[in-house]
DNA sequence: AGCTGTCAACGAAAACATTCGTAGGTCAAT
DNA sequence: ATTGACCTACGAATGTTTTCGTTGACAGCT
């Protein structure tokens, strides 16, 4: 298993679409990122392309218009950026980015008590 | 009020040992750098003078070599880059990036007793 | 068969980031 | 006054990412 590399962010967009749409065409990718990115339909598929060269992607070439697939599972993505971000912006402490996340981006009543069970248990393998 | 720019990889390490040491020369940063880049040295004055022109560092020149200072709070920048993150890689939920980066990457305890102090704090906020 | 709209492929330009060599200035010690 | 150490400035090479124009293929329609 050779390691992929770390998506670039426009590389990052296309994921993100994949991620939620699933398997997607060129054409679908690019309609659901118009709002945010405005750029050309080729420019759209130059960079799935490489992005398929790469390992990032999977591609369904069976019929015409090929069907591309995130290759990498959303959650590893999301590791990754965490654990570069903590290293090169946190200095290396994770609760410091905890705390920034938490303290400015609010989260729902629900996900705080998720958050707060998740400690607890943390706090718990921390006494063993 | 111009908004500065993001500062890219390179920046970063140097802003880095910045907010870390204060107001530096060229030669400490480079020295502070020197383990976890090899790279010359003016490599590293290119960048910071980079940066300058950029407004992401403030430069003294009364003395000849001049000292370099961070014009950004570290703790605003953590919260672009943090917010940035929630968007392109969480697609927009905070919670996810809090849970991710508690499951993988452990805090001491003292940490997770801060975080937990947070999180009740902004459940009183909810009730509100 | 000829037209039209849609697609992938490719190449090259443009934009951005990183790297370093070289030159010229200043300062202190010989 | 010359040398050597150290500094900034500058310019150019290299590398990476993003962008798009053009081409040729295919499919459906008239």
């Amino acid at each position: 298993m050779t390691k992929l590399p770390k998506p670039t962010e426009g590389e990052l967009a296309i994921l993100q679409v994949l991620w939620q749409r699933g398997p997607s065409t060129v054409r679908q990718v690019h309609e659901s990122l118009d709002a945010a990115r405005a750029t050309g339909y080729t420019t759209t598929l130059k960079l799935m392309q490489i992005m398929a060269e790469k390992g990032l992607v999977a591609r369904d070439q069976s019929s015409r218009t090929h069907l591309y697939s995130a290759r990498l599972p959303q959650a590893q993505t999301q590791r990754q950026f965490v654990t570069d971000m903590i290293a090169k912006v946190f200095g290396g402490s994770s609760a410091q980015l905890v705390m920034q996340a938490l303290s400015t981006h609010t989260a729902s009543k629900e996900e705080l008590a998720e958050i707060r069970q998740l400690i607890e248990q943390k706090k718990e393998e921390k006494k063993r």
